[in-house]
DNA sequence: GCCAACGTTGGC
DNA sequence: GCCAACGTTGGC
């Protein structure tokens, strides 16, 4: 299983929107780099939601449910979508600051390339991002 | 094939 | 609102 981290502006589409619709495809890339990466997107791999732009924060967790297709919102064949489903709302967001002080997550994708909208990232670190998100003593310890 | 100009993303 | 980083476009 794969493990990766999309961002999405909250003002756009936002994790309580996904929530509320139940699942959602993954449209608007337009960068061929992100868009390799939701070809690689297998069925069952898991997502962190990021909200960009306003928030700063994971937020969530979510679950590929339908690996890449024809992009629907567009003619243009190069661009393609996969559709996700919300698993797990994570109690403490996650904030970028954070993520960036710590040791062990400064390298990361996130923050290496700020501009990546759709990035693959490593399971121990996915891991300690959901550790984070899940136990308040974690995130006060590591500030 | 190089590179300048320009556009976009996203953090601050 | 600014700017850094990076991607894209187009002239040569």
């Amino acid at each position: 299983m794969n493990y990766w981290l999309v961002k999405s502006e909250p003002f756009k589409y936002s994790w309580e929107e996904f929530l509320r619709d139940g699942w959602t495809y993954w449209d608007g890339v337009r960068n061929y780099q992100a868009r390799n990466n939701l070809k690689s997107m297998k069925k069952g791999d898991r997502v962190l939601f990021y909200h960009s732009n306003k928030g700063l924060e994971v937020v969530g967790i979510s679950e590929v449910i339908r690996e890449y297709y024809q992009d629907p919102t567009t003619e243009d064949e190069r661009w393609v979508v996969v559709d996700l489903k919300p698993v797990e709302t994570l109690e403490n967001k996650v904030s970028l600051k954070q993520i960036k002080s710590d040791e062990r997550l400064k390298d990361i994708a996130l923050i290496r390339q700020s501009r990546l909208s759709v990035m693959k990232i490593e399971k121990k670190h996915f891991d300690m991002i959901v550790e984070l998100g899940r136990n308040a003593s974690e995130f006060v310890k590591n500030r």
